[in-house]
DNA sequence: TATTAATCGGACAAAAATGTCCTTTATTTA
DNA sequence: TAAATAAAGGACATTTTTGTCCGATTAATA
């Protein structure tokens, strides 16, 4: 559904919300020891979330990631899935076909495109906020 | 959403059936030509799809790919994709998490499973006679 | 001001997906 | 029985995705 590069993604900033949470400003390498993904891969991904402003980055001794509490809010998965995936899950035939729309449907456009609305208003509707207290309060985990 | 190998297949699969469904044979060349595909790539998804019984294959002159009436009817989509991408649209956490179930959720869980579930249903009850059908009937396209 | 800790960014490496080529095998038909 | 036709299958090539390494840059602090 995702790339690989997505699914990190959203993980890492999913775990710098619940810190940012505490107050807590984190490091690559705790992102990526928490989240248990490949250091490097992550830190460029982190850098593509940070030059989209879904995240903020600090340089030097004590710096590290975070995201303000109302961005938080304001920040729904879309908007990291188009930042990593770009615009992928959204636009496009099903089975891949250049020209595909409900004029000249392919045999599974409707359905296809019924899947992706229900994705997509998902995608819009989810907020970092929404995620990270669910973790903070016990009831989802990220780990493994 | 599906590998480009399961958006030629089941491309052909539809292809076939629909010309199936007028008593015709249909070669490698052909399909692909239809279909607009790469035809070697084709072939060797052609050859996972007999191999899975999803399509039926004949060697030698006047030999080619057909898929019998029966069978259209009761080859869902899901056949397909199993065949040729396996269980993962099926399996598997949405971020990416080795230990993620109703017990341990991630952060997305209850929301990917929904959506998952949708394209399930859709993949489990649609027939490659349904496709092809509406193909024949000029309702939709296949090529391009 | 030197050291240290952190992200940034470019080049490279490995693995997986996509795609090609060519030989072998099966089958029809002249 | 020989020639022609079509799928089967193996080896190889290309492209994309995933992942690593290392030097440059920025900023805090001793």
């Amino acid at each position: 559904m995702f790339s690989k590069a997505c699914e990190y993604g959203i993980r890492a900033a999913v775990y710098i919300a619940l810190q940012s949470l505490e107050g807590r400003r984190v490091s690559v390498n705790e992102i990526a020891e928490e989240i248990d993904s490949p250091i490097a891969f992550t830190a460029k991904i982190l850098q593509q979330l940070s030059r989209n402003n879904v995240i903020h980055s600090v340089k030097g001794p004590t710096g590290g990631f975070e995201i303000e509490r109302t961005d938080m809010e304001t920040v729904k998965l879309n908007l990291i899935v188009k930042a990593i995936d770009g615009d992928q899950i959204y636009v496009g035939c099903g089975l891949g076909l250049k020209e595909c729309d409900a004029d000249k449907p392919c045999p599974l456009h409707d359905k296809f495109v019924d899947i992706r609305t229900d994705l997509r208003h998902m995608l819009e509707s989810t907020s970092l906020y929404e995620l990270a207290t669910g973790l903070e309060v016990g009831l989802t985990y990220l780990k493994r």
